[in-house]
DNA sequence: TGCTATCTGATAGTGTCACTATCTATGATG
DNA sequence: CATCATAGATAGTGACACTATCAGATAGCA
């Protein structure tokens, strides 16, 4: 199929599948002539993948090639490769916040006072769960500066929930392995877990969200919801 | 305090203060002569609540603002107060894809056959759980866009989790809100709401990665994980 | 009183990001 | 052979979250 078909069926305009050509998230037609490709059903659902990513998952364009470019040189142990997909799918976050008054700590990776809590807490966590997870792994990095923020704005009392949290999470990461371990292709077994993970929490937080309204009806609410 | 030390304390620039101050994501401080304002606590306090918005939360300016003016008006029955706090917390989602080659469906509200089922799925899920929502939910509605594109990448089949997710998500929905209940003040209630349902998607998130990487070590890998 | 650092409020500029528009030369298709 | 679509290149757009600069006024101290 030629480009004007690919973008009929996709919703995507065409200079947009262009733009992620040179992007390198979609690999090129191949080139019939000088000025001709054509593409298949894999640059279809490559193209639609990008756009979940974009639309649902959030994902910018640059992280997206990146994570795609794991899905396609997929060689190692698979849980290398599926440790170095998830990595990508975290999401950095600024510099936290603050070194707050009274001392200037002058150093480089200084850490503030939330950050050596929330540190120590994560540690804590994984293990009173026993996880074998590396304590540098950057998704324990990014529950670090959750609850170092957390502690900032007042809220520190929240990690006390941090246990169920973790119970509930140990669940569904272990629904989502078995989803995962059912694929048998190695570029489907990447693509899941980009799919999974990104898409997944979109799932999730909308189902929390759900749950919340419901759980708040119950308490709160005798009457029907309001929109 | 002056704008000064507001910034010393937060580690947010003053032109930045500045501009949330135009913004209306923080009240103007009390002007004590015509060029000089003061500012307390509560700034402090409203300033680390919009960072942690936007950098953890990752929420946009604008949203952090409608979310905050809900904050602040908070009057009418506890349960509406928390829905209007959490639906502005749902975020939009593009069109969704492709009205798929073809027929052309000419309506407005037109929805394709991805967004039709996914729309089924869901609402067999509020019934089958007993769920108090309003169909038309707006975190009703997320889901529906993330199983369709879920379903527009080929990974369908993701919804036989569905309902182990839920099941989770129900627990931490409970959770979130004895959390929430234990609130006293009607202010702190709301911004619990906005704190626990925005960090707690990145708490969440993280756990959830933590969680798949030890599934992923337990299931794959025999040796230590790499980081 | 003079001096400097700081402040308010206003306006304009910056860098990033995800596109989008335009153009040329070429090829496809009826 | 006329019309349309295409590849590839370059430049432009609009949204967004700041950031810079300025004028005029004030704070606080020698």
């Amino acid at each position: 199929m030629r480009i004007g078909e690919l973008s009929r069926r996709t919703g995507v305009p065409v200079p947009t599948i262009k733009y992620y050509l040179r992007e390198g998230l979609l690999p090129a037609g191949e080139l019939t002539s000088p000025n001709q490709a054509s593409y298949g059903d894999a640059h279809e659902r490559r193209l639609r993948l990008v756009r979940a990513l974009l639309e649902v998952g959030g994902l910018s364009v640059a992280a997206i090639g990146e994570v795609l470019a794991a899905v396609d040189d997929g060689d190692g142990p698979v849980h290398d490769l599926l440790g170095a997909a998830a990595t990508r799918l975290v999401p950095e976050y600024g510099g936290g916040g603050a070194s707050a008054g009274a001392s200037g700590s002058a150093g480089g990776g200084a850490a503030d006072a939330e950050t050596v809590l929330a540190r120590e807490r994560v540690a804590r966590l994984i293990e009173d769960r026993g996880w074998r997870i590396a304590s540098g792994n950057k998704a324990a990095e990014a529950l670090v500066a959750a609850l170092a923020s957390l502690g900032r704005v007042g809220h520190g009392g929240f990690v006390a929930l941090l246990d169920d949290y973790a119970e509930a999470a140990e669940r569904v990461g272990r629904i989502d392995l078995d989803y995962v371990a059912r694929r048998v292709a190695r570029e489907d077994l990447v693509e899941s877990v980009v799919v999974g993970t990104v898409l997944g929490d979109a799932v999730f937080a909308a189902l929390r969200r759900m749950a919340q309204v419901d759980a708040s009806a119950r308490t709160f609410g005798e009457e029907a919801p309001t929109a």
